[in-house]
DNA sequence: ATCAGAACGTCTAATATTTTTACACTACAG
DNA sequence: CTGTAGTGTAAAAATATTAGACGTTCTGAT
């Protein structure tokens, strides 16, 4: 079986971690939990992590979420490439909201259903394993860029920093690699509107 | 004052429609509303829309959000650059996870606090107009990907489809400018583990 | 309707980057 | 001990980017 690397289990009930434990061991190589969530950047600082499963009610934070907020806050701004999943017994629209816009991958609410935990670690997990080339970036950040600019490819070379002319020549190459125009047909539809808020 | 471009509000409920156009009139160059989801695809199509309000309980769906998921996902598959901003009188936390993985920029519940909608449909705006120049997005992306291998250096230029030595050029060459090095702690600190599902 | 300014599309020469190919060195597993 | 995989480096050839320029087309404002 192809093991998922190691995860690291944040929650402040040592029963929820040793039964997590128990379900995950076979999914991942390496389980670490721990319950005091201080220990969460010494620990990622020490071990590779490949995922962390975060509780978000811990008692001090009497369940608004806030401690875990901020437990995930500090995770992503030390490990920005660390993919985080919520827990919480709570389903608080609010919190899941702000976790997610926080850089939470999933969230999962308490009493959890166990193949749905382990498909969701699995799926987030695959999901940011796909690394795409150098070139496919640039092209998707060339398309997404000329979009926003509604077309006016002078404004995104200079966004993009690069010359206008190096822009035709990545257009020309990237596009046609791949037989699809970069130009979207935004422009040839509406080009009358540009310039609105740029 | 600056506005803030187009912006096409979709709900059932023609007196909240009326309500949102007085709202945004202010805050928009342009609004549009439609009562009926089936049009979406025409005026997109259409019309240059910057951002979209969609309601997600529509009659037919029977406050099941999946009407307005449909419709989520419909928008996104043809406007992947178009923010959408989603709308619910049901605090239901599935449905919000659900909208922002499917690409929701923000989620609000009805009843809404103007102000509160107004900023975060300025916040999505601002946000999404951070365009970065292409070798921030190419730095950006090669710390993931080296991030990513735990250091090995040769299989993420692999990865990322360039010449190990053009790896190095880049990461020099973009690592000095701003006085910071793209190679992780991640190596120094932990190098034994690599291979394990990559 | 006209005009100025902005953007387009294309070209060149000077730079710069990337690729290719190669070599020596280290770590480690069998 | 030996083969494999990864590192760090180098030089020449092949490509790509830049700066600068030119005439054309589009668009908004008068």
């Amino acid at each position: 079986m192809n093991k998922y690397g190691t995860i690291l289990i944040v929650d402040d009930n040592t029963a929820i971690l040793t039964a997590m434990r128990y379900l995950l061991e076979t999914t991942f190589t390496q389980v670490l939990t721990i319950s005091n969530p201080d220990d969460i950047t010494k620990t990622m600082a020490q071990e590779t992590i490949d995922i962390v499963l975060l509780d978000m009610n811990f008692a001090l934070g009497v369940n608004t979420g806030n401690e875990g907020l901020f437990w995930l806050r500090s995770i992503r701004k030390q490990h920005p490439q660390t993919p985080v999943v919520l827990m919480t017994a709570y389903a608080d629209i609010n919190l899941a909201v702000k976790g997610l816009k926080n850089g939470a991958a999933d969230f999962i609410t308490k009493p959890w259903d166990n193949d749905e935990l382990v498909r969701k670690l699995k799926d987030v997990l695959d999901m940011q394993n796909e690394i795409v080339s150098l070139d496919e970036m640039e092209k998707e950040h060339i398309r997404r860029t000329i979009d926003h600019c509604h077309g006016n490819l002078t404004r995104a070379a200079e966004l993009l920093g690069i010359t206008r002319q190096t822009l035709y020549n990545k257009m020309k190459r990237l596009g046609s690699e791949s037989h699809e125009s970069l130009l979207s047909n935004d422009r040839a539809a509406k080009d009358s509107d540009k310039d609105k808020r740029l």
